[in-house]
DNA sequence: CTTTTAAGTAACCTTGATTATTACACTCGT
DNA sequence: ACGAGTGTAATAATCAAGGTTACTTAAAAG
């Protein structure tokens, strides 16, 4: 299966926000860290954005913050604020309707992939990015 | 999100064989369901093989067949079959090391993206190929 | 009010993965 | 031996994602 970084890298962006502790920061910066362009970047925070989780300004001075604590924001919230479609792809072409299977196994499909898919949400959910900051921060420690 | 189809062909594929009861269905007749190259199927089935799902057989009259009933064949499995890598990615590019998050977020998106696909993993291991026979009956009997 | 900093955004390129297609060798039953 | 059908390689065609450049817009600072 192949999926975009795209999730890796939101909750890179917010676990260095988190670390920043309210200090605004700039998508350059941020850029910096994660190894990518600033577009790239900026192009993620506008999710971030819609889904309410970070708060940017624009000008002089400006960059970006959490608009929530770090204990408040779970991973399925990042997941689904940045990851639009589903996980699961079925064929462009569809099935042969003639066939018995072929004519409805994409509702059955469906089910699975929607329960599938819910399963892994809730698992997310179940870490915020207070505890992924806690990790970063306890693994700096050791190194 | 860009991701393979290659979940869902194989159970379409092993639910024409699991509606088939055993008769040998060629990789042509597959094809004709799922409405797509016989050597998209033949790949698909090496994989099956390779988990020991299905049965092939070479030469005149050959074909592929279920090698376990259907109630004994779960869709975990045949995830896991067809599906080589992991379901999230990082990006290409590596973090700036330099940065206390990015040099240890790579840990800690591990940690999370293998929890999350395990959970997945446990919700699709619910269902059995048999399961999704019945719901596919089913549903020709209602249209 | 001008300058400077940085986000918003459009346009385009590059890359990589996947499906699709063609072609051919190999097996096995008849 | 013949024919049906799998195994497999090579290649093309698609397509989405990340990357890059360039330009516009907003807001702070002087």
């Amino acid at each position: 299966m192949r999926t975009s970084c795209r999730f890796a890298m939101a909750v890179h962006v917010l676990a260095v926000l988190a670390y920043q502790e309210g200090d605004r920061v700039t998508s350059a910066a941020l850029a910096g860290s994660i190894n990518t362009n600033p577009v790239i970047i900026r192009r993620l925070l506008l999710a971030l954005q819609k889904a309410g989780l970070v708060d940017t300004c624009r000008g002089a001075g400006a960059g970006s913050r959490l608009s929530r604590s770090p204990k408040r924001i779970n991973l399925a919230e990042i997941y689904r604020s940045v990851e639009a479609c589903e996980s699961f792809a079925t064929p462009s072409k569809k099935p042969n309707n003639a066939c018995p299977v072929g004519h409805c196994i994409l509702e059955a499909l469906d089910v699975i992939f929607t329960s599938a898919q819910s399963a892994m949400e809730r698992d997310l959910a179940k870490t915020t990015l207070a505890d992924v900051i806690a990790r970063v921060k306890a693994s700096g420690a050791c190194k």
